[in-house]
This record gives C-alpha cells, sequence and structure tokens, in this order.
RNA sequence: GACCCCGUAGCUCAGUGGAUUAGAGCGUUUCCCUGCGGAGGAAAAGGCCGUGCGUUCGAGUCGCACCGGGGUCGCCA
C-alpha cells in the first residue's frame, strides 16, 4: 500500500499538495527532465539511489531503456545527458553520463536552503507526509499478563509497537493502539482462586504483582496433585464468564493492580495506547463467531464436540472451541478483528507479537478471510525474535532467570547516573536524574528498535548500555553537543548575521544536508517494512554526519558572520531533525548531559 | 515428518536484482584537544556474503537442494 520506488513517489508527490521535501521535488525534476527529452519510455524510468563511492544523488540505468531502443546503454546515457534541459532554479546541479548510467547531482545551495527552510518551518514535525490520510491503521501491541509483571516478553511488542504508532501517525494515518491484555481464559480462573485461598496482596504495586504470581504458581503446583483445586479454579473462571459480581470485582481489582503498574513502565518509554479491550472485551461475541464459522462452511463440530478447522489454506488442524464448550483464544481473536472492522474501518491491522506466535496468525488471517472479512483490510504480523539470556538460554520463571521490565528499566538508570556523575558532576542532581533516565531508559529501547526486529536478541548488560557507537547515548550525546553550542551562541549575544544558507557549501556540511533531507524516505520505507530500525539508522547517519561537521566545520568561530550564522541554522536544524528522529523511536533527548 | 525465521569481518548488525573498492559499530593497532562537549574525529588491519547447483548481460540480493542455529504444529495464551 505504501509505494517503494522512487518515481512512483515522485508521482505520487506531486499530487499531493504541502508535500514539498527536496529529495522529493528533486525526484521529480529529475523524472520531469528525462520525460521532457521523449527519448526514453515513461514506464522504463526507474530512478535509483547511487551507492555512497558514485558521486550522484541519483542515478537513471540506462539497461532496459537501451535494449527497448536497440542502442547500448552507455551511449544513450552520454546521449541524454547532451540534450537533457534542467530547470535553472531547481534542486538538479548538474547531470553526466558514466557508462550506462545517467547521474544526477543535487545543486548544494538551493539543496540547504530547501533543506533548512523546511526543517525550521516544521519543527517536531518534520518528515510529516499525508501518504495515510483518510486511511486508518489498527496496531495491535503490548499486551500484558492481567496479575503479572511486565516482562522481556511484553518489552519488544511494547516498544516495536509503540514506535510504528509514531511512524505511521507521521505519514498521516490514522492510527489506533490497541493493548490486547491477557485478562481471561482458564489461567485467570487460577489467579482468582489463589487470591480467594491466600487473600490479596498487601503489597503494592510490583511488588503485589510478585506476591500475586508467587500465588499463582503455589496454587497451580497444588492443584497438579489435588484435582478438586483444579477443579475451583475452573469454577472461578466460569463464574467470571457468567458475570458473578465477586469474581467481577476481583478480576478488576486485579485488572486496576496491574494496569497502574504498567502505566508507570508506560509513562517511562513514551507509549501511549489508546484502548485496551482485552480478552475479556470479546466475551459475548463469541458464540457469534462460532456460529459464522460454521454457517461459512468453514468450521465443522466433530464427534467429540469440538469445533474444528481443517484444510484451511494447507495449514494444519485447529480449534474453534473445545470438546467441554469452552472457548479458545483464537476464538477471542477472531471476534477481536470483527470488532475492529466494524468499529475502526481500518486499511490495515497490524499486529506485533512475537515470532513463536506465526503459524496461530496465519491461521488466523486465513479463517478470518474465508469468513468473508477480508476484503480491503490488508492483516499483517509484526513478528519479532526472542530474547536469550547471556548464556543463550530462553528467560523463563521457572528457570529462574527472568528478567523484569521494571527492573531492567531500573537497572539501566542506575547504570546510566554512575556515568553522568563520571561525566558531568557539575550538573544540578534533579538534572542528573532526569538525564540518567533518559539516557538508561533509551539505551534499553534502542537496543530493540535498532535492528530487524525478526532478530533473537541475546541480553547483553554491556552492549545494550554501550555509550558509544551506534547507540542510543551517541544519538543523545550528538544532540547534546547541537544544543550545546546554540546555547553558547545565544550567550555570545545573537546567532549571527543573516540567513546565508547558500554558504553551507563545505563537503560535510552538504552531506549533513543531504541525510537530514532523507527522513521523510525513511518514514516511508519504516512503514512499509514495519521497521523502526530503518528510523533508527537515519538518526544514527544523520548524528555520525554531525560529528564530522563539527570537526571540519567551526560554528561559533566560523571565518565571517554570515558563514556562522548559517552554520548556526544547519545545527539547529541537526538538533531539530534528530530530536524527531529519537521522538518516533520514543527516546528522550535531554538538552544538556 | 511438515511448515516459519535466521546464517554477511573475531563479536553485534545494515545491505529488499544493477557501477572493477560488500558497508557500520564493538574489539585490535596507530594518530588528532594553544578550535564549539574526547560519551567525539581520522586511519589501518580484518570477508570464497553457510555449501552446491540454477535463472540472468549481471546474484550477498531471485529459485531449488543440502548443512548449521532458533521456533511452531487440534482441546494453553
Amino acid at each position: 500500500m505504501i509505494p517503494r520506488n522512487v518515481a512512483q513517489l515522485a508521482t505520487l508527490n506531486a499530487e499531493r499538495p504541502g508535500m514539498d521535501y527536496a529529495l522529493e521535488r528533486f525526484t521529480a525534476e529529475v523524472t520531469a527532465a528525462i520525460a521532457a527529452t521523449g527519448r526514453v519510455p515513461l514506464d522504463v524510468i526507474e530512478l535509483t539511489t547511487p551507492k555512497a563511492n558514485i558521486p550522484a544523488d541519483l542515478a537513471l540505468p540506462m539497461f532496459k531503456a537501451a535494449k527497448a531502443l536497440g542502442v547500448s546503454p552507455p551511449q544513450l546515457a552520454a546521449e541524454l545527458a547532451a540534450s537533457i534541459q534542467l530547470p535553472a532554479t531547481g534542486l538538479v546541479g548538474s547531470v553526466e553520463a558514466t557508462g550506462p548510467f545517467l547521474n544526477f547531482s543535487l545543486n548544494p545551495e538551493r539543496l540547504a536552503q530547501h533543506v533548512l527552510a523546511t526543517i525550521q518551518a516544521q519543527g517536531d514535525a518534520y518528515g510529516a507526509q499525508t501518504l495515510g490520510a483518510d486511511q486508518t491503521v489498527v496496531v495491535d501491541y503490548s499486551a500484558p499478563n492481567i496479575a503479572k509483571r511486565m516482562h522481556v516478553g511484553h518489552i519488544r511488542s511494547t516498544i516495536i509497537g509503540q514506535a510504528l504508532v509514531n511512524i505511521y501517525r507521521a505519514l498521516g494515518y490514522r492510527v489506533i493502539g490497541d493493548n490486547h491484555l491477557g485478562d481471561w481464559g482458564k489461567q485467570f480462573g487460577v489467579v482468582l482462586a489463589a487470591i480467594e485461598r491466600e487473600g490479596k496482596p498487601t503489597t503494592e504495586g510490583e511488588v503485589a504483582l510478585a506476591d500475586l504470581e508467587a500465588q499463582y504458581a503455589r496454587y497451580a503446583a497444588a492443584a497438579k496433585d489435588d484435582p478438586a483445586l483444579d477443579e475451583h479454579a475452573r469454577h472461578w473462571s466460569l463464574r467470571l464468564e457468567q458475570g458473578d459480581a465477586d469474581a467481577r470485582a476481583l478480576w478488576q481489582w486485579c485488572v486496576d493492580l496491574t494496569m497502574t503498574a504498567a502505566q508507570r513502565n508506560y509513562d517511562r518509554l513514551s507509549v501511549k495506547i489508546d484502548h485496551a479491550y482485552g480478552e475479556s472485551f470479546y466475551e459475548p461475541m463469541l458464540a457469534d463467531v462460532i456460529a459464522q464459522a460454521q454457517a461459512a462452511g468453514v468450521a465443522f463440530r466433530d464427534e467429540g464436540g469440538a469445533v474444528v478447522v481443517e484444510n484451511l489454506q494447507k495449514l494444519p488442524t485447529f480449534l474453534l472451541q473445545r470438546s467441554d464448550g469452552g472457548t479458545l483464544y483464537m476464538t477471542r481473536d477472531v471476534a477481536t478483528i470483527v470488532f475492529r472492522l466494524r468499529e475502526f474501518a481500518p486499511r490495515a491491522l497490524i499486529y506485533v507479537v512475537g515470532e513463536p506466535q506465526t503459524l496461530h496468525l496465519r491461521q488466523l488471517f486465513a479463517l478470518v478471510e474465508a469468513m468473508g472479512y477480508g476484503a480491503g483490510v490488508t492483516l499483517t504480523h509484526v513478528a519479532f525474535g526472542t530474547i536469550f539470556d547471556a548464556k543463550g538460554m530462553p528467560l523463563s520463571t521457572r528457570r529462574g532467570n527472568m528478567v523484569y521490565l521494571e527492573a531492567l528499566l531500573d537497572d539501566a538508570v542506575a547504570r546510566a547516573l554512575a556515568v553522568v556523575e563520571q561525566k558531568s558532576p557539575e550538573l544540578p542532581e534533579a538534572e542528573k536524574l532526569a538525564v540518567a533516565e533518559a539516557v538508561g531508559v533509551g539505551a534499553v529501547v534502542y537496543n530493540d528498535l535498532y535492528q530487524d526486529p525478526k532478530r533473537n536478541i541475546t541480553l547483553d548488560w554491556e552492549r545494550m548500555l554501550a555509550t558509544e557507537g551506534n547507540s542510543a547515548t551517541y544519538l543523545q550525546y550528538s544532540h547534546a553537543r547541537c544544543v550545546s553550542i546554540l546555547r553558547r551562541a545565544n550567550e555570545d549575544g545573537g546567532g549571527g548575521v543573516g540567513d546565508a544558507l547558500t554558504l553551507l557549501t563545505h563537503p560535510a556540511e552538504t552531506r549533513l544536508l543531504k541525510h537530514l533531507a532523507r527522513l521523510p524516505e525513511a518514514l516511508r520505507e519504516a512503514a512499509a517494512r514495519h521497521a523502526p530500525f530503518v528510523i533508527a539508522d537515519w538518526c544514527y547517519a544523520t548524528a555520525r554526519e554531525f560529528g564530522v561537521f563539527f570537526e571540519q566545520c567551526p560554528v561559533l568561530r566560523a571565518e565571517t558572520p554570515a558563514l556562522r550564522g548559517a552554520r548556526l541554522r544547519l545545527v539547529a536544524a541537526t538538533a531539530s531533525a534528530l530530536r524527531r528522529g529519537l521522538a518516533l523511536l520514543g527516546i528522550r533527548a535531554p538538552e544538556r548531559m
């Protein structure tokens, strides 16, 4: 649904007023100039971005066109280079034939003017687009279990999901985040029975949740040897499903306790989820789902009484209802999709769920389609890999190596605070704490977002909390340096003279400007691939280019006041854009650190 | 047994069909503070892109088969 081809994008952008980013305009100008020659059929114009070692910003490979015209690619390239007319005041600086390629370069002066004006005008919204206007996307993410602490199993869904929400919003989509709480099913009966047996924990917050987990574990262990306990737990879950007031009240108490604790984690992670309907919400719709599936002929009741779905797109057989009449999470997931389609009329439904659930979601999507709900909506599973401990073992409560989200954040912040104390002892205490919070939490978030979500992650404290290289800290540090320069410029009495942005033609300046200009494109790619790491990559490349610029181009002591003014504008834009990129990932950017 | 994901530098990762040099970071070895924040910058060394066939003018990228790692497969979520 999101075009990937650059030429397509140029066309698309031209049709959308209000979108006039430098690289899109550059591409449109190049496309128009090529078309104007009348030599190349429009349908073979496929512009590509040359590799870094090629001194050009856009290339037209001539292979296809040359074949169609019966000439050699280098010959056609040379011919076009000689005859093409470039707009005099546009962003295209030059065109050159290099072998079988026609290479186009940006005009540095006009690029500088365009990019800096855009970033300054857009501020915190830099990169905003209208691509998704009038289209709704529902993102299903986080999904903690009620009466339990959030652990590393939820952190990936939460962080990746929120980044995707931010990215889609930036593209203009109406995005609805839904927290599909694990608050139902047979296991919740055990929670209630355990509380009945041992009483509500008198502790608070995460500690109370830990107590509930312990109660749960004791009850489950006892029930192994005592069928009566198991039966009692089942009875509690039944009371819950039938709306028993006491059961419902106790359930609500658990939900409130869990969500209050979760909210503190969400606040620290800059996570805000629009809804939290949870599995329980769909209870009244389940009978209808089962009936519909049978009516549609995709499910049938077998001899044992279970409702079965088989031979669906060659997928393994699965159940929609247990033989004892109970429903399954598949049943609730179908109901959830039906509800979301009716309630939000989305164009796409995105599930940010772990890779082990791939088969379940394939079955779910196939079933929903077979029931006739597939039209006009794209169902996507953004599968993320598993987190292992330093020894490569899966994390589990039983194994005793489980890592809980709050503890993880606290630990990361404590370590960051030690670094802040060492590097910046002059900061006020309150600011030290704030910086440590941003740096520590940022490290945890970035550790999850800097690479493809599909990959498994091995928990490595040293790497996660790295303060150099491709790390959150490096990005935050780059931002703080920008702000520092701007602050000192103000203290010196003013930002410099005028806005002679055409002076920004030093190679380091031009490279930085080109990277800044790429954020809109990075946003589209990140959305199309459901891959926040594209934004992380952009942030990192920007910080690196700024680092080079910082070494090579003095700002406050620039050769002339005009150049100083222009460079200050570039620094301000870098700070703003970097802050924007980090915000998309849910990472805060302190002014000092 | 079937299906899904992964395999690129010692380690962690980008590279989603096109240019005689496959890119980063960490680690290793060297440099750079009489210039704005050294949580920086520059340089070097380090690769039969898991293996083998194929498709193509061209394959890290596409197809098939193997090998290695992770995962899933009717009454849990």
